[in-house]
DNA sequence: TTGCAGGGGCATC
DNA sequence: GATGCCCCTGCA
């Protein structure tokens, strides 16, 4: 199946932003995702078209097309950034950048185990816990991420053994929560930010950093906005007088900035930053 | 080899 | 609000 744009989109850039971390590069421009239970090749054949071939749980084009973040309005949001003197300078490079969306589960447990970790070892930690105590996706090689049960099931050592470390408790806990409290994710896509950013930050493990990312690539709330080391440094190079700000200051300053732009404008600031663009 | 920093959060003061 | 601690991996 091939999906078009209207506005060029660049699928490696995209991917490799670290928003995501179940996927591997098999080829170039070519890259396997695991999303639940849905193993997706993705292919990008030019700037505006990525052809796609799914194993396991089918998806619709619509869905596929959210997940991979096609169906934002990036012309609308680019427009605003652009019209912003300071982070307009540091746009060219991230035009084909966009924020895919996740399961909200999944998202959560992810960024749960990113904590003052980096991406190398995200995505092994994350590796082996879909490897080692997934299920495996029908038709394909590759093991689902365990789920809420699952986890409490396996237990905390387990976690431990897989190369967690502290964050082993957290997950955990979290888990242990979602199924004791029979949550659903799925029911607070109806919540406001500010309610699910409470309801968020009341798993334990989760912090406004955490919070904020689950909200923007795994509920596509686009007006969040988080805050980590990366765009705290892109953030202060490009106003200095922000300096004295703490990250959770700073959150509700870029949100307030951008609005429903903020999540765009983060995400080119982590990679700007990361990819020591805006030092000079 | 060693030391250090890395997409935080929490308890304690 | 500031500080120490939680774990472990990649990197210099």
């Amino acid at each position: 199946m091939n999906l078009k744009t209207n506005i060029p989109v660049n699928l490696d850039l995209t991917i490799r932003s670290g928003q995501l971390f179940h996927w591997t590069k098999i080829a170039n421009n070519t890259f396997k995702i695991i999303i639940r239970r849905t193993v997706i090749k993705a292919n990008q054949i030019n700037e505006n078209i990525i052809k796609v071939e799914i194993k396991g749980e089918k998806l619709d084009e619509e869905k596929l097309r959210t997940t991979l973040g096609l169906n934002i309005e990036r012309q609308k949001l680019l427009t605003i950034l652009k019209k912003d003197k300071l982070i307009s300078q540091i746009i060219p490079s991230y035009e084909g950048l966009t924020i895919m969306k996740q399961d909200p589960y999944e998202c959560l447990i992810s960024f749960m185990a990113s904590a003052v970790s980096n991406i190398p070892r995200i995505m092994l930690n994350l590796n082996n816990l879909r490897d080692e105590t997934g299920t495996l996706i029908m038709g394909s090689n590759d093991n689902s991420l365990p789920s809420a049960k699952d986890i409490v099931c396996i237990g905390e050592e387990r976690l431990r053994n897989i190369g967690l470390g502290y964050r082993s408790k957290f997950i955990y806990l979290t888990c242990k929560k979602l199924i004791e409290e029979q949550i659903s994710l799925a029911s607070w896509l109806i919540k406001t930010d500010s309610e699910l950013l409470t309801l968020l930050t009341q798993f334990p493990g989760v912090g406004r950093k955490i919070a904020e990312c689950v909200m923007l690539f795994g509920f596509g709330r686009l007006s969040a906005f988080p805050v980590d080391i990366w765009v705290q440094r892109g953030l202060i190079y490009l106003m200095p007088n922000l300096k004295n700000m703490s990250p959770v200051d700073l959150s509700e300053w870029g949100t307030n900035r951008w609005g429903e732009a903020a999540g765009m404008a983060q995400q080119i600031l982590f990679c700007a930053a990361k990819n020591g663009e805006i030092f000079d």
